[in-house]
DNA sequence: AATAATTTTTAGATATGTCTAAAAATTATT
DNA sequence: AATAATTTTTAGACATATCTAAAAATTATT
């Protein structure tokens, strides 16, 4: 069983290893955690111990498979999680985040299983990040930017990268939403509308 | 706000007090948490600089007007949650405190008020106690045993003392849920079937 | 009321997770 | 390649929440 810390290391650790493919710096990490560079040094240690990452001194960290594993699950039930927070509690896209950040600690198998179900199986977060199997595997689509598509193309949108409280609220009012297809009707020159 | 300990103790506390009225030794909160009283006299001194209790030395401690709001909020989160696990997760009623306990300590007041219109605004959990309100008021209704009733006498199950896993599988294939009517139509003279 | 038994508190220690400041190793620059 | 700049680690300190063992206060007993 992993600590809250432990957990919040393993997952910051996922998202950065999907960035890089290289080892992951200490300093990295404590960027991403808004710690210091001593304290990672210290997780590391232990999380090596425990089996979860591959650690060489100066030469930063890499999940182990059985880290990786660990580390989806725990990405998983936040984004389950946030799927919950919009579909059935009404919650809008840029609230979810710090609820889910809470809720992904909570441990119980059956809850996560029985929560997937209630939701029906979703295969996206809100966001349109996917949701990865219990098994930690990820179902990679390719995505694009909506600003590469050409005048009438369309395509189907699956996330956002800007997740600004702003841009949210601003594609609710244009109701773009998840599994929506757009069609591209004009473009202006300079940007994207 | 308030650590995961803290707020642990602020529970025992409050159910503590609804049982004996008068202040609360440190020997039974010790008790109630499986620690130490030497651990519950420091947590009890941090608790008092707090303003949730009011404690004095040899003598126990009591719940503030803070405190006892804080505490019935946090029973109020745990039956909420165990009413969702139940009713939309389809647990059992002997499974769901030990989820409730973790769920019980997410802090935000949006996901509790829409979690509690997703169920309908309940008023007792699974067990058939009652759910605080958010203003830390509960709704006391009187409840007498089963066993005190006569035959052809009939009353609503609102709850059982005995939580035990094999009661509630008991009450299970009799088909004794929350709400629902029960008449004595015989009664055995040395106990009560 | 004095002593015995119990409860409660204090004092000092331990584990976790963090920090600062200094030392060591690595990477970049001239 | 030697020195400078940066990154990483180590060493020692601190806060939280816990514990054990001893001291102090309260309650019970004779």
């Amino acid at each position: 069983m992993f600590t809250l810390s432990e957990e919040n290391y393993l997952k910051a650790i996922y998202h950065l290893e999907s960035d890089s493919k290289k080892g992951i710096s200490t300093n990295a990490i404590a960027k991403s955690l808004e710690t210091k560079a001593s304290s990672v040094t210290d997780m590391v240690k232990k999380l090596s111990e425990k089996e979860v990452v591959l650690y060489i001194k100066y030469q930063g960290v890499t999940l182990t498979e059985f880290g990786k594993k660990t580390a989806a699950n725990i990405v998983r039930k936040h984004r389950l999680w946030e799927v919950f927070l919009v579909e059935k509690l009404n919650f809008s896209w840029d609230e979810v985040h710090d609820v889910a950040e809470q809720l992904e600690h909570i441990k119980s198998p059956k809850l996560i299983n029985q929560l997937d179900a209630l939701l029906g199986f979703p295969t996206h977060d809100p966001h349109g990040d996917p949701i990865p199997d219990k098994d930690g595997h990820v179902n990679t689509v390719d995505k694009i930017l909506l600003s590469t598509l050409n005048k009438n193309e369309s395509g189907v949108c699956v996330g956002v990268n800007d997740s600004s409280s702003e841009f949210l609220r601003f594609l609710d009012k244009k109701r773009i939403t998840l599994g929506k297809k757009i069609t591209v009707i004009e473009k202006e020159d300079f940007d994207d509308s």
